[in-house]
DNA sequence: ACCATAGGCAAGTGACTGCTTGCCTATCAA
DNA sequence: TTGATAGGCAAGCAGTCACTTGCCTATGGT
C-alpha cells in the first residue's frame, strides 16, 4: 500500500516537464534502458541534457513509484507504473471528503 | 482554452503540500476568503505560515486555473475549480479512456 | 588479459521557490 | 473623518532543484 508520504513524491516527480516526457516515452515503449531514453529525449524532443541528468530523473521517478527498474546483465530496463497516478486527483474530484476528523 | 502551457502551471501548483491543503480546504468549503483559509490552515492543520504566504499560494493556484476568485466589496472569495485536474493524468493512464465522457 | 559499453556516486554551481518583512491601497463602520 | 479590516506589492533571504563535471564499478565481447 502506497503511504500518504509517497504522494508527496509523486507530485514532486510530476512537477518537472522533463520527467513527464520520460513518462511519455515509457508509456509509448516500455523496457527502455537509460541510454535509449536519453537518446530519444534528445532526438525526438530536442532536449539538450546529459546522461546523468536523465539518470537522476529516473531515480526520482523510481522513488515516487512511477517507474520500476529491473536489472539484467549490464542493462537496466525501466517500466512505467501508472498505479500512483490513479488516486491522486480523486482527492479533489470526488464529492465525498477524503479525510475526516477522528 | 486550456493550453498545453497551462498544464505546466497545474503540475507546479500541485507540487507544494501547502497548496494541496488549500485545495482540500476549498473542496470542503467553497467561497472562503484569504483570512478564513489562513486561519483554518493554522488551526486545523497546525501549519505555521503567514497571511502573505497563503496569498502567494492562492496566486499560484489561480494562475494555474485551479482556483477562481471573485471580489465583493472588501472581501475576495475563492472557489475551487477541478477542471484542470481531470485530464492531466489521463495522458498516461489512458490507452483509450477511463473517465470523462463529454 | 584488454577494452568498450552501461550505469552509479558525489561534489559543485546557477537558478528557482517558499516565506518573511515592511509598507501601501481599498472598503466598511463609528 | 477616523480607525479597523481585508488584501496587495516588492525586496530580501534561505533552502531546494536540475544539471554538470569528474571519477568510479560492473558486465560483456574480442
Amino acid at each position: 500500500m502506497v503511504s500518504v508520504m509517497a504522494e508527496e513524491d509523486v507530485f514532486k516527480a510530476l512537477a518537472d516537464p522533463t520527467r513527464r516526457r520520460i513518462l511519455d516515452e515509457l508509456a509509448e515503449r516500455g523496457g527502455q534502458t537509460l541510454f535509449e531514453i536519453c537518446t530519444r529525449l534528445v532526438t525526438k524532443h530536442g532536449l539538450g541534457l546529459s546522461r546523468q541528468a536523465v539518470s537522476q530523473h529516473l531515480a526520482v521517478l523510481e522513488s515516487a513509484g512511477l517507474v520500476h527498474a529491473r536489472r539484467q546483465g549490464r542493462y537496466k530496463f525501466h517500466d512505467l507504473d501508472t498505479g500512483p497516478l490513479e488516486h491522486i486527483t480523486a482527492r479533489w474530484l470526488t464529492p465525498d471528503r477524503p479525510e475526516s476528523t477522528p
